[in-house]
DNA sequence: GCCTAATTAGTCAAGATTGATTATAATGAA
DNA sequence: TTCATTATAATCAATCTTGACTAATTAGGC
């Protein structure tokens, strides 16, 4: 919740701007670094409206529907810049998600196992092809977190071709 | 919540168990593989039940308080195969969390940025320490999972340490 | 034998998340 | 023009998650 907190301050700080506006962004263009979905930003801008960290103001252009449109405050500087100090000094958020399946793997016949993850290995295919757009210099921080996201997947594809690589040689030399 | 059944299905294959019994084996050995509390991992039990993938019979040792004893039914393994084989075939699952900071740390001066960053760093590599214990050899899932996250944070720390080090090069060849 | 701390076993209210839905406006096709 | 579709903007009920709490039992120290 910090993280999705960090996000809409970093996002608020740059602009104000209202719901809707920081859903589609998010849903645009940074896929890849959360999985927040609409209602949950609206439930995390009112818990930082709350708090006092944005502050809201009703804007109505035309005749369009009313909006809410939400401003960082000054204390919602500071809360960002405190969140993004712990958030840079903490490495907890990996969690590895994905190893829960591989635990059990032994109760499928190997080249059942192979098939499976051949399919996530076409996936992540996919994913670091994305990472070929020349991606246009956005600022330091935007390029290395793409970086990071590039090189993590980059290890997983290596990972898994091994996995594959030693299941279909099916000799099962594994461990040690 | 998938991979929590998933989870919770495998361990009572393997065994009928009660809430607690589940609880510490979890808390204890698969720290690792999910973060999944306490009360949750009953509420999944229960919903568990609730669906027909396990049952539920009261239990009393002694004049110790009254247990559930959870036990997987025959639809239950049959969910249970069924979320193994999405699981092993989506990698969805990678989602990275923690780059929200890096995108960022702009707001920051480079020389702080470091100083958290080594912060991460430090953690990752008490991380690692923790696989040099020799791991019993467990069946080959168990033993796999774990490669696979000695192998990503390897990863991670390899990319850590290249930032860093271009960090304190200082003179900023990044990106590009 | 008595008191304290730890372990065992689980529940619950409060908070967080999200799929489904509502409602209006603009756009486009026929 | 009229109807269907897509975009805009957000809300809500239902579900999921968890920190805090309860309550009994056993273990350990003196």
């Amino acid at each position: 919740m910090n993280e999705q907190a960090l996000l809409l301050l970093g996002l608020l700080k740059a602009q104000s701007q209202h719901g809707y506006q920081l859903n589609e962004f998010i849903e645009r263009n940074l896929g890849r670094m959360t999985d927040m979905k609409k209602a949950t930003a609206y439930a995390v801008l009112e818990r930082l409206s709350q708090a006092g960290y944005v502050s809201v103001h009703s804007a109505q252009e035309g005749n369009r529907p009313v909006r809410k449109v939400y401003s960082i405050t000054h204390v919602g500087e500071e809360q960002f810049m405190k969140l993004l100090r712990e958030n840079l000094s903490n490495a907890d958020k990996m969690n590895m998600a994905g190893d829960v399946g591989l635990m059990f793997l032994d109760h499928l016949p190997l080249p059942e196992v192979a098939e499976y993850l051949s399919l996530r290995l076409a996936q992540l295919e996919a994913r670091l092809d994305e990472f070929k757009q020349p991606l246009r210099h956005e600022g330091l921080g935007v390029n290395l977190a793409l970086e990071h996201q590039q090189a993590l997947l980059t290890a997983e594809r290596a990972w898994l071709s091994s996995v594959l690589a030693r299941l279909e040689a099916s000799s099962i030399p594994f461990g040690n």
